[in-house]
DNA sequence: CGTGCGCTTGACTTATCTCAACGAATGTGG
DNA sequence: CCACATTCGTTGAGATAAGTCAAGCGCACG
């Protein structure tokens, strides 16, 4: 495992994406090289778990003795907020270490649970602290991984104040698992929960996507039939997307017409 | 030095503040401890240093080989996005350890800045490198300096999405030095850069707490006359804030009445 | 002394939320 | 296996918080 700099646009609106694919550091497989290399004693093993939809992986409060891995599926995390909402603070897939709260005993400040079937390592915190004690790179490590979670945060921060239509097209973008092809397990109410926006806003943005083929819609399955506008939305260079060409579009355009012809992706978005 | 567990509440709204109050584990006063501890050889010197207001600390990209601590007045940290607009990403007093970005040989992602007469310590990164290899509780408090970058941002991430009053209202809280005394060097519109509103709207607010009697405002200077209100606003507990209620009130009080009776902080609040 | 910038205030616009209604999906108990 | 309840998704009409545009004033700085 080369430890290989980060891509300058991570800091940038793909973090979640770059999470998952660039996931050239992560501090499991670290571990796991590192065991393999020092023949050292250690309590515990790596385990891998199953969890059914809405199963816990662990609940806010707790005092985790684990660090996780991701191996499949999708895990949601949520904060409880002071007055009693649930706050969902992402969703994560293959590749992604949840937990790190652990490392430094302190009681999780985030519940986790699956939306769906899914796989995880879990890991015993004892064996991360034994193996960081011996090797100084596992100790950078340790660091970076952190580091990773500020630059995600930054990035979420960075976008939060977006327009509607620039959260979600982003949101979507960063599920991206295979080429054109995202699954999106959560109801539009915890999607709307995670971007601020309220689940009636989600249904209806994601009506005008697919009116505007960016994007068609299959129970959970989304195909992506335009990255390069979805791409666009996210960024805000919403083309013509003020709502002034679109009251002027309006009357034009109404139902669902025009499927066909709009690659360029630089025309006004139906409302 | 003893490393408290964090308050609770730090994870929420008042983590600016925290950070300069709860400054318990500060990593600069950790390292001179170090230091002194062991007599080891290291290379450089901890030095201070003062700023003029305007004068940078660092720039975004740079491979600084220090970390910073601010002793006194303020250091507001910015990103460039990459339309090239500036977001300022926090404003800095006295207890802030800035820069960790450089303990994992990154070039910095933020800018650093004094908007006021301000004065740092500076230490060298290979003087914390150096010490945290021969101590395992510094060690830890790298990691533990880290997490608390995670739960500000966590905390900045909760509250960025809340109305505007209760943004400005939890901010201004935040900037507390003295007891019932605020200073904020920087421009409005910094200000609502930071909170992601329009100068327009920053003016209209402070406006509306100071003929609510919940602040006054002399210059850069804002005395707190009622941290209770203010709290409630920022809490979002705004007693009867609702525009409803403004709409039947706003006939009625339409100028600078009532300066001296709205001690209850539950009362609607004019436009 | 003028120019520019920061602050204030007003009038208008608009993106998003709220409320409401309805059908479809999903799960539950008999 | 069916009847029922509950949640989910969709769509419409209206309300509202905050942004935009515009104008005027005062201060600082060259």
């Amino acid at each position: 495992m080369t430890w290989t700099d980060a891509n300058p646009s991570d800091i940038l609106s793909e973090s979640d994406k770059s999470a998952v694919r660039g996931c050239d550091v992560n501090i499991a497989e670290a571990i796991m090289q590192q065991l393999c290399q020092s023949g050292s004693s250690f309590s515990g093993v790596p385990t891998m778990r199953a969890l059914r939809r809405g199963q816990h992986l662990y609940w806010p409060g707790d005092l985790s003795e684990h660090v996780y891995s991701v191996k499949s599926g999708t895990v949601k995390t949520y904060r409880i907020e002071d007055d009693g909402r649930e706050q969902i603070t992402g969703f994560h897939t293959a590749g992604k270490v949840l937990g790190l709260d652990a490392l430094v005993q302190r009681p999780m400040r985030c519940g986790a649970l699956a939306v769906d079937v899914t796989t995880i390592c879990q890991i015993p915190v004892q064996m991360v602290i034994l193996g960081s004690g011996e090797s100084g790179q596992l100790q950078l490590q340790l660091l970076e991984e952190f580091r990773k979670e500020i630059v995600r945060l930054e990035a979420r921060l960075s976008i939060c104040c977006n327009s509607a239509p620039q959260r979600l097209a982003a949101f979507i973008l960063s599920m991206e698992a295979e080429p054109a092809a995202v699954h999106l397990p959560m109801s539009h109410k915890e999607i709307g929960n995670y971007l601020h926006l309220v689940p009636e806003t989600v249904s209806r943005l994601l009506a005008r996507f697919q009116r505007c083929g960016w994007l068609s819609t299959h129970g959970h399955r989304v195909d992506i039939r335009d990255r390069a506008a979805l791409g666009q939305i996210a960024a805000g260079h919403m083309p013509g997307a003020t709502s002034a060409t679109v009251s002027a579009a309006k009357n034009a355009l109404s139902g669902a017409a025009r499927y066909e012809d709009n690659k360029q992706s630089a025309r006004p978005l139906p409302t």
